[in-house]
DNA sequence: CGAATATTTCAACAATTGATGAAATTTTTC
DNA sequence: GAAAAATTTCATCAATTGTTGAAATATTCG
């Protein structure tokens, strides 16, 4: 039998194929089969186009998975750096609160890739680590600022370690988003989509009072929703 | 030409290869290429036998994965649930602690395990999905009640939800292993070595005045060493 | 010793992978 | 309208993958 299905013509299309596109195809089959497991075929056909066209736009596997990155990573450290703005009205604790919501904001739909971010970090190829740290380390930096303000203001205790804190809260981002998920249903009988929010809040809370100078007070904007 | 090596004997060594060492291989493989990147024969070479015998001992892949989970799973477990014997003298201040001590001591020495093993939960087959949280529910089951058992003591504040306790406690030893080294140096001038031991002191200090009733009493203990 | 069993290797399979060069088609430029 | 550039597909390559069946050797048991 002949091939059932004529070829499609080469060439432009009606529409062009936009790389976001395939960026979106990309986030979809990495962050569920990872940056190894991943492979261009699905995500050709995700994207609807063929594979080679992958290669057109963006050169090789590693090239299209940094542009991700790009994509994914620089909203986040975008909004986390204007929380550092000299003029912001707002209280240390409710900023450190934003850091939370930002990253869930932004992250929260992209389930895999933050897990798949974090595997680049600690075995990636180098320049895959390179470029996600360039990222996030001025995030973190910002994180650290935010902290050692609060110290300056008597907000937070002088003995809090500015690094370690700011540490604790980033990583408590990842957490909650990716594990509680997935372990708070299992342990407990907590919904899926409450265990976030809950996690969230009882996490602040506790991050909160082991660093500040007046734990229970001011944290009035946790009972916002 | 002929090949240049000629072929080994068949049949059984003069040692035999012992299963434990194809899974000290498969670690090292896996810890660094991940489940889905590492792939049999690298293992074979690097426990010295014919990729088919790991066939012979563990009928496929994920069964060598499998039983390498159970490997490194178990004795961390085991000595969690340990902590919860009813006789014990020590605080629950200080167990709670150990917990840090023990995931430390089982688990320093295997990084990139623990990022597997986390993806696995994430992302994995349901079978290693499901054995992976049989054995660990059993753990954080431990670490719930040792916090529970704090409240009742009066150790442990009475508003502290035992469950995002534990997740919190749990969730920490995972990043101060294997976040921490990386970025520590990275975002201050914290030698690698250093970085673990700093961290975990500092990130247990906070945690414990975030949960404790009387927060700067009784962590002499931290001191040591 | 001889038979049964356990261990190890070899050779090969079908499938999948990342990648490329050439051809075809459209769009842009002049 | 012709030439140049951009976009898309096709066909295919070489390498690697998990896995298997058969053969070879050693050990154990009667």
């Amino acid at each position: 039998m002949p091939s059932n299905s004529a070829p499609r013509s080469r060439g432009p299309k009606a529409t062009r194929v936009d790389p976001e596109v395939i960026l979106d195809a990309a986030q979809k089959i990495f962050a569920r089969d990872g940056l190894r497991g991943g492979s261009i075929r699905p995500i050709a056909v995700e994207a609807g186009c063929d594979p080679a066209l992958i290669y057109y736009h963006f050169q090789s596997k590693e090239g299209l998975f940094q542009a991700l990155l790009e994509r994914t990573i620089g909203p986040v450290v975008a909004d986390l750096l204007a929380l550092n703005k000299p003029k912001d009205p707002r209280s240390v604790a409710e900023r450190l609160w934003q850091v939370i919501r930002i990253y869930n904001a932004h992250l929260a739909g992209s389930a895999g890739m933050r897990g798949l971010v974090r595997g680049e970090i600690l075995l990636g190829a180098k320049g895959i680590q390179e470029t996600i740290m360039q990222r996030i380390l001025p995030a973190l930096e910002a994180i650290g600022s935010l902290i050692r303000l609060g110290i300056e203001r008597g907000e937070i205790r002088e003995d809090t370690p500015p690094l370690f804190a700011t540490f604790f809260l980033a990583r408590l981002e990842l957490e909650i988003l990716d594990l509680i998920p997935v372990l708070g249903p299992r342990v407990a009988k907590i919904p899926a989509e409450l265990a976030v929010p809950m996690a969230e809040r009882a996490w602040f809370r506790l991050f909160w009072r082991g660093i500040a100078t007046q734990p229970d007070e001011a944290l009035s904007f946790l009972n916002e929703i």
